[in-house]
DNA sequence: CAGAATCCGATGCGATACTG
DNA sequence: CAGTATCGCATCGGATTCTG
């Protein structure tokens, strides 16, 4: 949601439900971050981790995923002092507040596939 | 069209939980179609009176954005031989299957903002 | 009224190479 | 191990113009 520069902020109340998803979607959407944060569900996991788990993400991807989760206060990033370095990734309260959601969208997801091989 | 020969038994179930919700967000993901479908949700409506509702949108992302959705059978398009030509879009079943989950969205973007203003 | 067509900038995302 | 930096194509989305 960027852009914000529009003079009219007319029907609030409309725009209301609208607004909460598209929030919603900007913390969720994208093709990585379902996925990581469905595999953070299950517990913390250190980078190469994810990565492995979340097959076919470029390091890019998951560094700039990662990084928006965190300042979007979803997950939390966890350093040791280590050599060699370890850094973990766990999911906020807030992060797992979003888990009934996640599986809705999936379980609508695999639902609808299922009915389209039958059709 | 989705084999799931799989080849990780392990992640079988988290694969699989992403696969429904990208397969949900490919559908219902982007800017526009989340407001589309909330404000059909409410009934049949005529394509300028979404273009009104949608505050911002441009034609061509509404045309398109119908166009997917009606392609994805999750709305109807409705032609009427009038003059003034007129048309309508109205949820199909599929699309009304959604109704839980996209206020789950709503909610929780709502809620998230709110605690956002509060902090 | 309900679009189709075209142009164009912004953003998403992947691949590769390099680093503390 | 856990990143950063840079390139480049693909897609998203906005503005404008034209039409039945």
């Amino acid at each position: 949601m960027r852009k914000q520069s529009s003079t009219n902020t007319r029907n609030k109340t409309a725009i209301d439900a609208h607004c909460g998803m598209a929030h919603t979607l900007s913390l969720i959407g994208g093709r990585w971050k379902p996925g990581i944060l469905m595999r953070l569900l299950g517990g913390r996991l250190r980078y190469n981790e994810l990565r492995k788990a979340l097959v076919g993400i470029s390091e890019r991807m998951l560094v700039l995923q990662l990084r928006e989760l965190e300042k979007d206060g979803l997950i939390t990033r966890i350093v040791y002092a280590e050599v060699p370095p370890r850094v973990e990734y766990e999911l906020t309260k807030d992060g797992h507040s979003m888990q009934k959601l996640l599986e809705s969208l999936s379980d609508w997801g695999v639902k609808r596939l299922n009915r389209a091989s039958n059709a």
